[in-house]
DNA sequence: CATGAATGAGCATTCATTCAT
DNA sequence: TATGAATGAATGCTCATTCAT
């Protein structure tokens, strides 16, 4: 895989066949099917389909990180609130979003079966409880947070959080991420913001773009563009004074 | 299905299968070889493999409000420990009640693309929040519990706790589950339980036995005996004053 | 396999589709081809086509045992020259004789590669070394042959056969076997042959059916003929006497 | 192909990937990769597989006349012993010389679909019944040997020696060869020397060399020793006075 | 009810060969 | 010469589902 490019165009047609099969249909031929490329190409790039999801996720941290990068010079509550929005309602558009965040659960679902898909999502997972942790232990730093234990705190919001979307994704019809997060707003940020601080309301940077490129240019939905959660989610400020 | 002998021998056979090979490598040969019966069998009382799983959805419900009823006679705060740990660590022996979370995660995980099995898990769902609910609402009566939003405090819970096990499931290597459980206590329970009331040590009632039966000759595992959390979760007392 | 129809189909197909494309060009289509069933019901029977291919190489030492009873009646040198000119000469059609000959030595070229072939493969040449061994041991005790150690004749009787038989499909355009039919009946037989007995032209009895019916309709040729050894060879009982 | 050191390189790589593969799952890839050269030079070199492969037999007919030019000055009754030994127990270790007459057998076994094989496979047998008959003619002349007929006794000779290795590669377990070995001494040979003459313990001269070199610096195998055969067959002279 | 036999639609993977550079 | 990238055509094998008995 000497051409990024290539790279580049397997792992966006991967993207976007397991938004629309999913990870239990997803065929080789699918992910072919998004490139110009035919389906051998795949098994001259990757021994198999598992080394080539494997190299997916692998794929997704590194977009990851780029997007954390830009968060850096936002204030810890404001990193906080960006974080859990981000986890919450990620990037790309509502459908896609969702079809993502499903077929990225079906991966996970295969973790204890797959080692090499287990290795990339700890490690990935890794990424997620570090930066976590950073955030409020920065918050506690700058006195914008109470003092509290924060790789406790951090395996608590995540739980929450990553449940939260779950059930949003499998179960729910209402909306059920609006009601978590006001919920964790009102019961552990209460608890975790100093006195005078408020949950800021959310506000994501440039999102995560899958495609890794600059201009936008990729079809895998509007993804330049700084989402807003949804309006009922607004009432995040509310509960948190 | 008009013996309901051959559908708890089909559920059983579909249990163990699932714990076996995960939903997604799970083969009509997989069950019809845990019974005495014919693959044949299974589709002249189903229509399809799919109409068989979300029955075997069903069939859990049932056990689980079974359950549910045994605990009716504990305090709001003790169902609460109660049920906290049963979702946490659930039941069967530890090996078995992975795969088994580990393969209905992965039939959740197809809920997106299959209307039938989103309509039997929110069935199931739904009684998860209900209990949740009726057991906060009842300790807000009894004055176990602070006044409080039940409904959107069994979001949290729910969300938390399922969270908290997936991500055991699928990514942790250490004691995710009990860093959660102890963060729980003391950031969430800790505003919710009334000033002289601390978060009882998790005491599960009998579990949900699988089979149904009721002379646990059943090779689902020693299901009868009642299971305690890990030690490391017995810290709970102390976070909880 | 229940139904020895069945597997006679599919032997018989084998048999066929071996003599048309050889082993290392045998499909489990070209197979089913040659079946009024279909491709998939050859893996409902078999595992592998391996399996199946091992199968049929014990079918065929099924058909060599019932057709060795046929030659018991015969006198020692009476069963030594049908059993050469069986081994040089064998059943079916001429073409159809050489084409199954082909495909069984490209599948006794698996045999140091494959333990499952060299099996079956060893089982089948056992017998044959057991039924020379008998026929030359038979000779010593009738006094038809000189005395001498059947078991080393033996192995250099089958290794020129066999060598001369492969000798002729492998490489040869002009009648080597039966120049070398008349070496070994001039050179060795000569030797082992009593004084006053001579190498009895070969007559071949009813030949090894591969279908296995009694009324030789099958399609794998006139085989149930008395075939002679073609003229050429015919100089056999010139040079023995 | 103006550079014969490719060739020499192609060609002692098709060797090595013929002994560790066998010529039915011997790849382009398997040959490129003993290479330093890539995949798509072979097919630059040739046009096609097999093209390689008939050449590859070509080249071993050139090895071989450069091996036999060396035995011009042994008596005929040595030369016919090496000639023996040599057929039996060729050149090269032990595993290598099964594993490349595996592999050479596979190829003949082609030869019956293959024109090209055929071609290139019958060339150099010719030769070799040639060399075998010069032997056996030379000896008569200097009267070492009785007066026969040198094609026959060549062809019944060349087809034991080739059925014994055959069937000891692809059947026995035993020392099969050997057995042969002793038969052939003495049913074979003692009818064709002459009274004073023994057949000679077995002396190979300098093996074949695939690689052709000669420095012996290829890792086909320490080529150049003098072989012996294993002691089991040196009971020769005894079995031919 | 029950089953053994049967099948069609796929699917991951392989590999000789081609081609642009 | 030389190669990395690319591909089409197969191939063995799987599995939900059907059906005759």
């Amino acid at each position: 895989m000497t051409d990024p490019d290539v790279r580049d165009a397997i792992m966006t047609a991967t993207y976007e066949a397991l938004c629309e099969h999913g990870y239990t249909d997803l065929t080789a031929q699918d992910i072919a099917d998004r490139t110009d490329k035919s389906k051998s190409l795949l098994f001259y790039h990757y021994d198999s389909k598992e080394d080539l999801v494997a190299d997916f996720v692998d794929y997704l941290v590194e977009r990851f990180d780029e997007w954390i990068a830009e968060t850096r010079d936002l204030t810890p509550s404001e990193r906080l609130a960006t974080f859990v929005d981000w986890f919450l309602y990620g990037s790309g558009d509502d459908d896609e979003r969702q079809s993502f965040h499903t077929a990225m659960l079906e991966i996970r679902t295969q973790a204890p079966y797959n080692e090499q898909y287990r290795k990339e999502l700890r490690k990935s997972d890794d990424r997620l409880r570090e930066i976590a942790e950073e955030i409020l232990r920065n918050g506690i730093e700058t006195g914008e947070f109470t003092d509290h234990d924060p790789e406790e705190t951090a395996a608590l919001l995540i739980a929450t959080l990553d449940g939260a979307r779950i059930r949003q994704l499998t179960l729910a019809e209402d909306d059920y991420i609006g009601q978590v997060r006001s919920a964790m707003v009102a019961r552990i940020f209460d608890d975790i913001l100093a006195e005078d601080v408020s949950f800021p309301e959310g506000l994501l940077p440039d999102e995560i773009d899958i495609e890794g490129g600059v201009d936008g240019t990729s079809d895998l939905g509007p993804s330049s563009e700084t989402r807003q959660p949804e309006d009922e989610h607004g009432s995040s400020e509310d509960g948190a004074e």
